[in-house]
DNA sequence: TTAGGGTTAG
């Protein structure tokens, strides 16, 4: 994995090649797509049922609303309006009637307000120890769970020997919770002290749940051993608890265990275990499992949300649009409607470079939400459309539906940085703090540096660093060393913040050392650039292999610099011969300034330009890319001031768009020209 | 009453 959490190019290569021998396919259409199942026969035809809640069923038998719950109490409803219920013996005032009205009244009850009102008509009326009553204070803690967490808590301190039920309620609730999860594993290990009740198999589900969302491993593997003790380890809910708990907590060993031993899986299983590999870039994993999956189930809304993400770390583009095609052939309106599932796709689009069907995907959503606005946005700004970003941002503040969070502004910031802008960047981030009231991170001060650190405001950016409320981190000091590197700054200054950079980054600081050098090199201050090599081959620091890949009939054909092991090689050369030509022809001067080699000489560097990677792919792409087609190049480093240069020459030269994800976004290449501005 | 979901700088 890159550290941007995008694929390498290796990666893509393996997991598309492996993709296509193991379908023995090379397109998108003829991936199989199953059958939808039959769907179970429910409801039944002499009866239409509709759930009123849980535990109460509206019935509707030759016309008569009839309400019944868990108890088999019976009641008659008008038939008419199924809201108007009567309870069967309306005049009589015996206790069971009386409970059955108070069970009625909280499942019409619509506040937490009401619900109090008949809680307290509940305790004047009924004893809270009658056995009788207790399924009805259930209810009321079920209900006041939902929304005064307080409330259920004093209601459950007051019933004496609560049922497994209502401590199943109460657990729920709090794992369900955004504040109260730590109270779900202290309300279980209260159970377990108390022991008056034992958890059951719904019980550790919830358990799990809240251990999963607070990384806490040892709370859920004590869970684990008590899940095993009680006779739960073959239940299929409790084990996909606990496959997603080993997976959020990062113990993918584990978490495969549990699926490995698992004697009956559901769709769930298989959904958790995917997510699970999508989540820590193993995306290839990913993949191979859902492969298996196939032959057994059939993929559902979240199954598809995965593989879109794993397509999406990939840049797989037709096997994301296979997984969007199966969605919407499916034909379940519900899945093809929902937001995070068409959010997904927007995401994934936007990050396999076909920003156009990301646009569609998104206008064509039903209902949007922060993120599926947040993902466009975001999106945008990565294929260097910053105007068409602050134009969303600006459509999304216009409908008043949903406020910006923190990661809109990521959004726009980096729309801003993408295309210098620097008075835009300064307004947004300014708005963000004093309109929207958005605490700036560490990212939105990134940004910010970065943007006025590529315009050349490098003391600007500085003077930010020193007021901003945390340390800034290893990316902010590179962004500051590459914009002193290519503004040619001070060498104090430089020297500096490479030092800053040295300081802080550990082992991975090869970045830090080729810039440094280069700064020197600008300098002539060639000694300095032999110590710092030396300094580097001391280290064992070592630069990663600049690697490019392209995918062509849904095989990846991969490259490094000075490639020669394709089989079309004799061919690629020659075109890279043509391409040679028509650059001089143009009067093509080469960059040298990010060359690698600053101590050769400068035909040698010329030549090792001319084979770097993206050259060679783009040669690969003209002589086998379909007319018209734009190529699609896949690159592990930044694309160099170099390869940016030529690769835009190139589009115009052969009228060809070109279009290259790198390690941090993309450029469209296109007439001679490329959106960003991150290269001069 | 039970499990699984999306967006974050270079």
């Amino acid at each position: 994995m890159s550290e941007s959490g995008l694929a390498s190019p290796r990666q893509i290569a393996n997991r598309i090649n492996a993709h296509v021998l193991s379908k023995n396919v090379g397109t998108t259409t003829s991936f199989p797509l199953r059958n939808p199942s039959v769907k179970n026969n429910y409801p039944p035809n002499d009866a239409a049922f509709t759930s009123l809640t849980d535990k109460l069923l509206k019935v509707c038998i030759n016309g008569e609303w009839l309400a019944l719950n868990s108890a088999s109490m019976a009641l008659t409803v008008t038939p008419s309006s199924p809201s108007h219920v009567l309870p069967i013996n309306n005049n009589s005032n015996d206790s069971l009637t009386h409970h059955r009205r108070l069970l009625l009244c909280l499942n019409e009850c619509k506040s937490i307000s009401q619900l109090k009102q008949i809680h307290a008509q509940t305790l004047r009326t009924t004893s809270i120890q009658n056995p009788d009553t207790f399924f009805l204070y259930s209810r009321i803690l079920h209900f006041s769970s939902l929304s005064d967490i307080d409330y259920a808590f004093r209601l459950f301190d007051q019933i004496q020997d609560p049922n497994s039920f209502m401590w199943n309620t109460l657990i729920r609730t709090c794992a369900r919770s955004t504040e109260s999860k730590e109270q779900a594993i202290l309300l279980y290990n209260r159970m377990l002290k108390e022991g008056s009740v034992m958890p059951d198999k719904h019980t550790f589900p919830f358990v799990l749940k809240a251990c999963a969302y607070l990384f806490a491993l040892s709370d859920g593997e004590q869970a684990h051993a008590q899940i095993l003790k009680s006779g739960f380890g073959s239940d299929v809910y409790i084990n996909n608890s606990l496959i997603h708990l080993y997976s959020s907590c990062g113990c993918l060993e584990h978490a495969q265990k549990v699926f490995d031993g698992m004697c009956e899986r559901s769709v769930v299983s298989w959904n958790v275990l995917i997510d699970a590999f999508v989540q820590v870039g193993e995306f290839d994993t990913a993949l191979r499992v859902f492969n298996e999956m196939q032959n057994l189930f059939e993929p559902d809304g979240y199954t598809v949300q995965s593989i879109a993400g794993a397509c999406a770390g990939l840049g797989a583009l037709s096997l994301g649009m296979w997984a969007h095609a199966y969605i919407l052939r499916k034909g379940d309106a519900d899945v093809a409607s929902d937001v995070l599932v068409n959010t997904s796709f927007v995401d994934m689009y936007c990050k396999c470079g076909s920003l156009e069907i990301a646009r569609q995907v998104f206008e064509r959503m039903p209902k949007h939400d922060v993120t599926s606005w947040n993902s466009m946005i975001l999106g945008l700004a990565m294929h260097g459309q910053a105007e068409a970003a602050l134009e969303y941002f600006d459509r999304m503040i216009r409908s008043e539906t949903f406020l910006p969070n923190p990661i809109t502004f990521v959004g726009v910031l980096s729309a801003c940085n993408h295309r210098g802008m620097v008075n835009e960047g300064r307004k947004c981030f300014d708005m963000m703090i004093r309109v929207f009231k958005i605490k700036p991170e560490l990212e939105h001060y990134g940004c910010l540096v970065d943007l006025l650190a590529r315009a050349g405001l490098i003391n600007e950016a500085l003077d930010l660093v020193s007021n901003m409320p945390m340390k800034p981190d290893v990316v902010i000091w590179r962004s500051l060393l590459d914009a002193c590197c290519k503004k040619n700054a001070s060498v104090e200054l430089s020297e500096e913040v490479a030092r800053q950079i040295l300081d802080s980054e550990g082992d991975d600081c090869s970045g830090a050392y080729v810039l440094l050098s280069r700064v020197y090199a600008s300098a002539n201050q060639w000694n300095d650039v032999g110590l710092v090599r030396k300094l580097m081959t001391d280290k064992g620091v070592t630069k990663e292999p600049g690697c490019s890949s392209v995918e062509m009939d849904g095989f990846a054909h991969e490259f490094f610099a000075g490639d020669t092991s394709h089989p079309q090689t004799k061919e690629i050369y020659q075109v890279l011969d043509v391409i040679e030509e028509k650059l001089e022809s143009m009067g093509y001067q080469p960059d040298f300034s990010q060359a690698p080699m600053v101590d050769e000489l400068n035909d040698r560097k010329q030549h090792s330009l001319r084979l770097h990677s993206e050259r060679i792919a783009i040669a690969f792409g003209l002589l086998s890319m379909k007319p018209g087609m734009p190529i699609r190049i896949f690159k592990n480093l930044r694309v160099c001031n170099d390869c940016h240069k030529v690769s835009k020459l190139i589009s115009r030269i052969f009228n060809v768009e070109i279009i290259v994800r790198d390690r941090t976004r993309f450029h469209h290449f296109k007439d001679g020209s490329c959106s960003c501005m991150d290269y001069w």
